[in-house]
DNA sequence: GATGAATGAGGCTTCATTCAT
DNA sequence: GATGAATGAAGCCTCATTCAT
């Protein structure tokens, strides 16, 4: 309401932005457990105890970072499928999403490798937003089954897992191999570099048409 | 040396085996970094100082529980596709993985969850039966392009990969479905129970024909 | 210096005495150390800043409370033995000394508990008004003992010093037995709640005759 | 059972009593919230960890503390007043508990300062081992009562804590009077050096006859 | 080999105090 | 004067690892 009000709004969420932003260098680049809150602070340049004024714990820290790039990320498909034809509306959401990993491979790690680690956030904290995308997920194609162009054979919630399950680890072994390699590791046991973008076009072929060659598909049946 | 060389061996791998078997349910209970030494120590009936004889670190013990799990599931897997027609392994491989990961739950877990547990395992170490592993699914997906089965339009290891990915993802719900769950979860977000080996047919299924609806698929392309 | 000075003045004093009145409460709440500074501040009304404005520390907060209250005290006392006989004084300093402990049971859990707080308080600061009560009661008994009413045989100081356990500990006994009391507390074990005005004549009656049964204490000697 | 079994379970009483022994000292020396849990540990020649095999937290090691020295009192008082006749008993324990509080100043001063400090303490926790002394005092006085020998208009239960107030007292002062003296305080207002055992006959003077002088007690009444 | 009591480095977190507004 | 967000020192406690028995 005063003239400070925006400015100290936006100090504030700065400040908090800032810290998340911290948090997830930090986080991908040690892990959870292995990542110092005083290390967080000082990439965000704060003192140790201001993450404590915006977050409860530590903990609390990285469940607020999923949530809130999680939702960046659901807005981020909704939009990317609006106003398009549900019958491309799987393959806008496919590409959209490895296009986000590509462009956020900070945000792409921390989600891919923490979200399932750790059965203390598994098991004890479901996380809303990726319920969320699961459900944004099967909704793409419950339509298509609807419409008579998808298999219904395959219950969608298990099929949204699937696609996701493809897709996360395309991610994770894309996050992995781009690493500037601190260790001397043998050659060839890290994963290929490979483009994370034109990988979308193997996933919605995949998923739509499986792997068997087309020149049997039309025989198969 | 002794006549006792045998049994005494035999005495070495028990505990061994016991401490990896006890380190597997408290891993699988509680995460690594969450599992304590003391309680791995427990509830495989020795003392903690004993693990030390046997183990070089608490990450010794993962890495070492990684790597004969995964050989064990390498083998399994190796068993499984053998004497089985080409053109059927894919469909075998799956089966069985899905099959390994219904009678070994807490192997899966510990594999599934924590295989990809903090950079700290990812990046400084390549689990080398997890690479095998890769290596055997692509070896199959490799003879199947040669034999003009499968459509060669996507690199082996990406395919590998995505397979891999809904296998893994499939496992980490099932895994997380069946907990007793000690919490009052809000209904329905916890992934719904499901039957993980009938889930190896959907998997099949999408990785041959896709998605896209059978009427289609013949006049598709 | 201005004509808002008299206004100004009592403004100040009006915060000052706030902020000690919050104190009080959070101190009989919690204790000293347990009190949080921003909590008095919140309980006062303002900010937490605003307290280094009234008082140099935490520290200081407290002894500034112990000789405001003692002060007060004091002058409640010295009021209630003025102009009486001195052969009453004795009693009228016990009755006064509990009626206020009983108008004012936050200022008497303050003095009474905290008083003995931590070598902190009682060794590196004495309490100058606390010595000042022992003088006013150890000036009653001297003047007892002069006028050859009371026993010279104990030292005023260690006479003056029981009294004061006396009343300090029936103080207490009562400040505690009239909590609401969060826990369910074991029967019994809580002190018994009494009456602690009319507990001063058994004070008087202590400090003058004794506990030997009345029949006996005239045959006694 | 085997012969390590005594010296080992001295061994570990020892080490329990070390810590306690030194934080006895330490408490004594700072207050139990200004003392460090790593100069307890100092003190008793172990590491900070060591303190948590014996005790599960800084707060359960004030506690123990309690119980055990007020465990100690109440054992010593019992065999004070074993033995001797029922008259004589109430001076037997008033000798025997400031004949304690001479012989092991440190906890006296720990029991009296700290023990009624914070209401942290007094309010969650109601220390048995003074529930139990205050009954044995009480006993005493009920049994006075019923010979006739005591005056039975003060209740048992409050005559008990006059009493308790009057050693605490005195206590108090003894021990803050015998310190060193590290600051330089100022002439008078340290309370004086007085002999605590000798003090005995003076609480037992006024609890039995009161402070009036003899030559009234007799035409008192 | 086996034990498990002891170690002690190091992290998360709190909170009295400051100071720019 | 008043504010309250920010600071950062410092403490309690954990737990992987060691080593004397």
């Amino acid at each position: 309401m005063t003239v400070h009000s925006a400015s100290e709004r936006s100090d504030r969420n700065d400040k908090r932005e800032r810290i998340l932003l911290a948090a997830e260098r930090i986080f991908a680049r040690h892990g959870f457990f292995a990542a110092r809150v005083s290390e967080i602070a000082k990439e965000a340049g704060v003192a140790d105890g201001t993450i404590y004024l915006y977050f409860k714990s530590k903990d609390d820290l990285l469940i607020s970072l999923f949530e809130q790039r999680m939702t960046q990320v659901n807005e981020a498909l909704r939009e990317a499928i609006a106003g398009v034809p549900p019958k491309d509306q799987l393959r806008a959401f496919i590409r959209a999403y490895l296009q986000l990993v590509h462009d956020e491979p900070g945000a792409a790690e921390v989600l891919t490798i923490e979200l399932r680690q750790s059965s203390k956030f598994m098991k004890e904290y479901e996380n809303p937003q990726f319920i969320e995308f699961l459900r944004m997920l099967g909704g793409i194609l419950a339509a298509g089954q609807e419409r008579g162009e998808l298999d219904g054979s395959i219950p969608v919630h298990i099929a949204a897992r699937m696609i996701f399950g493809m897709l996360d680890e395309l991610a994770l072994a894309w996050v992995l191999a781009r690493q500037p390699s601190i260790s001397t590791s043998a050659p060839g046991t890290r994963p290929k570099k490979f483009d994370i973008v034109r990988a979308a076009d193997w996933v919605v072929a995949l998923v739509t048409n499986g792997l068997t060659s087309p020149r049997l598909a039309g025989s198969a049946k």
